[in-house]
DNA sequence: TTCGTTGTTTATAATTATTCTAAAGAAGAT
DNA sequence: ATCTTCTTTAGAATAATTATAAACAACGAA
C-alpha cells in the first residue's frame, strides 16, 4: 500500500515515531476520499471496529493534537460537549445539522468571498470561518 | 430604579421567579452600556465583585441556561474550555483574540451580507455566524 | 395574614471530556 | 547487541457542567 508512506511521512513532519497504533490511526483518518469530521470518541471507536486493533485513548488524543499543531487537522468552532476535528485544512466554511450533531462542509464558493472591514491594532487575522447552523 | 423591573420582566418571561440572587445576576448581566461578554465563571465572579453578594454556582448556571433558551443571552460558537455568553442577542458576528481569550464585537456591516448558496433538502438555516480568529 | 403549594437556592455529589503520570515497552542510533 | 530516547497505556487528576435533595422563599387562595 502506498498510503502507508505517506502516512509515515505525516508522522515524521508531526516529529512522531511511526509506530503500529499511529498507522492505524492514519488508517482511519487519512485513508478516505471525503472529508471526515470527527470527535475524538468517533476516531478511537472506529479505530477499533476498522482495524481490529485497540489504540489506548490517550494515544488517540497524543497523537490528533500533534496532527491538528501540524495542521494535518482542523479544529471546528461548535458548542459541543466534544470537540471536532476536520481532515480537510483548506478554508472553509461549515453546516452544523444541529439535531444529527453532524458537520457538513460548505465549498468557499457556496458562501462568498468575506471581507472584514474592521481591524484592530496590533492583532492579525488567523481565520475566518463561518458556522451555519441547520434545524428542521 | 427602573431597570429592577426590566429584569423581573426578564425572568418572568423565562418563568422564574425574580429572587434575590436572580436579580443579581441580571444587574451584572444586563445593567450596561456595552454588550457583555463572560463565561458562566466571568459572571459568577462578577455578582460577588458588584453586588457584594455570593450567588451560588448551580443557580448562576440555571439562570443563564434559561435565559439563554428564551433569547436573552446568546451563546458563542468557540473553542474553549468554557461556554462563551453574550448579552448582544442581535445577529452579529465576532473577533476572537486568541491570546487574550476576549471577544469582541463585529458589526453586520463590518463583515457584509453572506449568502449561503447550498441547501440541505428537509433543513433551514438557524443562523449563520462568523467567527474571525485573531493573533499577534 | 396564614397556609399550602410550588418553585428556588445551595452544598455537594456525579458526570464527562480532556490532560497528566509513571511504569513497561518499542524505535532508532551506534 | 546495547543504549538512549520516545511511546503506549492504565489509571489518576482536573475541570466544566449537570444532577440531587434538603432547607428555604415566593405565590396565591382562603
Ligand atoms: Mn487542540
Ligand atoms: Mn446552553
Ligand atoms: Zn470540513
Ligand atoms: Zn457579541
Amino acid at each position: 500500500m502506498t498510503s502507508k508512506q505517506e502516512f509515515i511521512e505525516k508522522l515524521r513532519n508531526s516529529s512522531l515515531r511511526p509506530t503500529k497504533q499511529r498507522i492505524n490511526i492514519c488508517e482511519v483518518l487519512f485513508n478516505r476520499d471525503k472529508t471526515f469530521h470527527f470527535t475524538i470518541n468517533d476516531l478511537f471507536k472506529l479505530i477499533k471496529d476498522k482495524t481490529g486493533e485497540k489504540v489506548s485513548l490517550a494515544t488517540v488524543y497524543n497523537t490528533v493534537h500533534a496532527f491538528h499543531k501540524k495542521g494535518y487537522l482542523k479544529e471546528i468552532p461548535i458548542n459541543s460537549n466534544q470537540t471536532y476535528f476536520d481532515t480537510n485544512v483548506t478554508d472553509h466554511h461549515h453546516f452544523f445539522d444541529v439535531k444529527e450533531e453532524k458537520l457538513i462542509d460548505l465549498k468557499n464558493e457556496d458562501v462568498g468571498p468575506i471581507e472584514i472591514q474592521k481591524s484592530i491594532p496590533g492583532k492579525k487575522i488567523k481565520s475566518v470561518e463561518v458556522l451555519v447552523k441547520l434545524e428542521d
